[in-house]
DNA sequence: CATCGTTGAATGAATGTTCAATCAGCCAGC
DNA sequence: GCTGGCTGATTGAACATTCATTCAACGATG
């Protein structure tokens, strides 16, 4: 029974995480206005009858697909390092803010922001960004912090500074999917670092 | 006939600005996945069928939509003031990532920013949010070149640093209403207050 | 009468969803 | 060990509804 159950339990996971990619296959192919259940059918291995036995609905779907999505957001950031808090700072932005992005993480992005799109007008999808944003910026903070009692860092208020990082992070996000050229990533992150070595990271005297 | 053809092409410009809020009305109600030409319809004052008679069909007149929702924003965040480089700075950050917003301005910034979302999937729209970004950083860019030439700001690279506010302004915008919460614009506009007063504007002596 | 803005009804395609009918594997009783 | 039912995964066909779009007809206005 516990092998089989693990089995099923195993199985019924698979097809959670082949619906949750054929989701996010016609996502990118489609745009999300033109995502319907047909076209997620036509990207799922099995019938898109099926899709109907493992959610109630459309909406169903899409609210555990975008859990899915942030669920993967969140593990890719997600940096335990020991390392000194100008280092973990630097790296962090590297994972959320890269200057160059290849091709699969663009079109995660690309994504992503898709959904953010519809957050303006559905309270759900607002919910899961507000908290999103708020572990974000949580992580920027904590850093600030450490550097701060480490005297690594001018004492300036963490939560305010992250929330700066925050917003720079999400601008760089939503320019480089939404604009022809790179979005000015380079330049924005040049700025953004000397604003950093001025006002947040102490010389060595 | 030159009263005539004036009064006609006012009636039309008219029926054209009619259908323009209808759209947007539609759009604020029901979000752009769900904007059916039925829901402009239903907001406009005429037949929905009128709408075949001025646009080819929806993408022409959404193509049209995105064009008239940019002007009405470009025209709103045009400033010729003749004040100095800083006050006009502070001008335009007022105009375009406004600490408080009334409701009508935040509903506005909730339907460009659905706009925007589509931009990934759409190269019309990336291409139109490409150049609307491009002439908000150039309205930055002169303004701190001014700054610099009348020995106002510190010598910095006008376009990396205009690049660098912008992509914050996208930033607040987007957190603004893709949040439960105020999007952190306080704290956010507070620090780039703070990189402003350090990096930019130059000390009175 | 001719023109043009305007409409309601109608079209076929696409939408989300349901459902009866298979299929495969497992357990109980013989 | 075999059989027969039970459960859950899976499917194709069907459903009513909504979609974008078309069009013939109407009415006002010149």
């Amino acid at each position: 029974m516990g092998d089989t159950s693990r089995f099923a339990a195993a199985a019924e996971d698979d097809t959670r995480a082949a619906i949750m990619r054929a989701t996010y296959d016609a996502l990118t192919s489609h745009g999300y206005a033109n995502l319907t259940i047909q076209r997620i059918g036509d990207e799922f291995e099995k019938s898109k009858s099926l899709l109907y036995h493992h959610y109630d609905g459309k909406d169903d779907l899409l609210v555990d697909f975008l859990r899915f999505m942030l669920e993967h957001w969140e593990a890719k950031a997600e940096c335990r390092e020991e390392q000194d808090p100008q280092a973990r700072l630097k790296t962090l932005l590297d994972r959320v803010a890269a200057v160059e992005l290849d091709e699969e993480t663009a079109a995660f992005t690309a994504a992503m922001e898709e959904l953010r799109g519809q957050a303006p007008h559905d309270a759900a999808y607002r919910e899961r960004f507000t908290e999103h944003d708020h572990a974000l910026r949580e992580q920027f903070a904590e850093i600030i912090a450490d550097g701060i009692e480490e005297g690594a860092f001018h004492e300036v208020d963490p939560t305010r500074a992250a929330e700066f990082l925050l917003t720079t992070v999400n601008g760089v996000r939503i320019q480089r999917v939404t604009r022809d050229d790179d979005g000015g990533v380079g330049a924005a992150r040049a700025e953004l670092q000397t604003y950093l070595d001025a006002r947040l990271y102490r010389g060595e005297a």
